[in-house]
DNA sequence: TATATACGGAACTGGAGAGTTTCGGATACA
DNA sequence: TGTATCCGAAACTCTCCAGTTCCGTATATA
């Protein structure tokens, strides 16, 4: 036996795409119920498994929720797949793609069925700002920042804060408000809100 | 007996005044543990009343949370008492007070408390909204409005929209973001994103 | 003072769910 | 084929809490 490996020694080897399997059932019933709604079987039943083996994997239901919101950081495009269409405004709506959309409220879901659960427990909050929270943000923080070097807005505009516009108001519409967050809605924050905060003109109408 | 007195006959006037203890008492455990760790024993406790007590004027902790919910809708300004310095931003400006902090964000606290049941209690929603999301949202509408009629800012502007971007940052950076709301970070979101957007110059500096 | 009512407190019931244990079956490896 | 390991299912324990019931007491009315 050379070194190099790990762990198994005997017997079936640990199947470690499980865990992914059932990491993703939890974030389906936590989106669907929230944290105190979602019961373990639930959990199981959505990944075909059984309830021991979920607590063979985690050691309770907390840590089972704190990875199953870590996990989804992983699912972000890279920088270099960002549109460059030239102007802030055409980078901005191409951000805008129905697979966007249905992330995004898949996200915000998540989000909402942590919020009990943020308040007793500080590494969630980390979890989440670090998954949810700011790969929304940087995207536009980039964008925006780009748009800056080319000399399209003002080089002291307040990209930290404006980059958070747009999804504090998709957030607030859809978790506050229950409306739905669609394309219409969102040209409109970035034409009415976004693009007037840095200066340019609104777009000649809508 | 006169008239104009609608219960009592025998013995003991019920006492309406410990309703709004009880109700107030709800309020802050929500606020404190969410609608999910909210136990009757701890509201009972707080208001210094038994378990009995509360089931005697409500159904079910759902409706005692509902009706703490809608009872914070009295305790607003009323439109004669708005700030009327002039302008667009010393009006908004004039709004950031201690007390009107503090009242916000045991707002977004009792808010974030409802979260979880909010998709299964759609009069939740309604409650909601007219006691903690559109009384806040009036108040900017009302001073937004003002500024159009006085040809401060642009007949077309989308005050609708604008009206709920405080709300929403302040919401976005207490819940989300779990950092402090106080009055620098309002004057910066009223500075540097709502009068920008609204075509109004950047004052100074800040 | 007498009485009816509402009170706070405490004991109780029933159900739901977290976490554990057990077991028969499937599967990778030798 | 034999064996060790992991699996899904189901039964189990234990705690917590919604909601109920009961009781001794306080108080407003008469």
């Amino acid at each position: 036996m050379t070194l190099a490996d790990s762990a198994p020694k005997l017997g079936r080897k640990r199947d470690l795409s499980r865990d992914g399997e059932i990491l993703l059932a939890a974030l389906d019933v936590l989106a669907e119920t929230g944290y105190d709604g979602m019961t373990i079987d639930m959990v199981a039943a959505r990944a075909k498994a059984g309830k021991a083996t979920v607590y063979r994997r985690w050691a309770s239901k907390g840590e089972l929720v704190i990875d199953a919101v870590a996990c989804m950081k992983n699912a972000n495009l890279d920088v270099d797949a960002l549109p460059d269409t030239g102007t802030l405004r055409g980078d901005l709506i191409a951000m805008i793609k129905p697979h966007a959309i249905e992330d995004s409220e898949r996200k915000l879901q998540v989000m909402a069925g942590l919020m009990s659960m943020l308040q007793k427990t500080p590494e969630l909050v980390d979890a989440a700002h670090a998954a949810i929270i700011e790969p929304r943000a940087r995207i536009n923080r980039i964008l925006m920042n780009r748009a800056k070097e080319r000399g399209e807005i003002p080089a002291d505009a307040d990209t930290e804060t404006l980059s958070l516009v747009g999804p504090a108001m998709a957030a607030y519409r859809t978790l506050m408000l229950r409306k739905p967050v669609d394309r219409d809605y969102l040209i409109s924050v970035i034409d009415g809100v976004v693009l007037p905060a840095l200066g340019l003109p609104r777009p000649p109408q809508r």
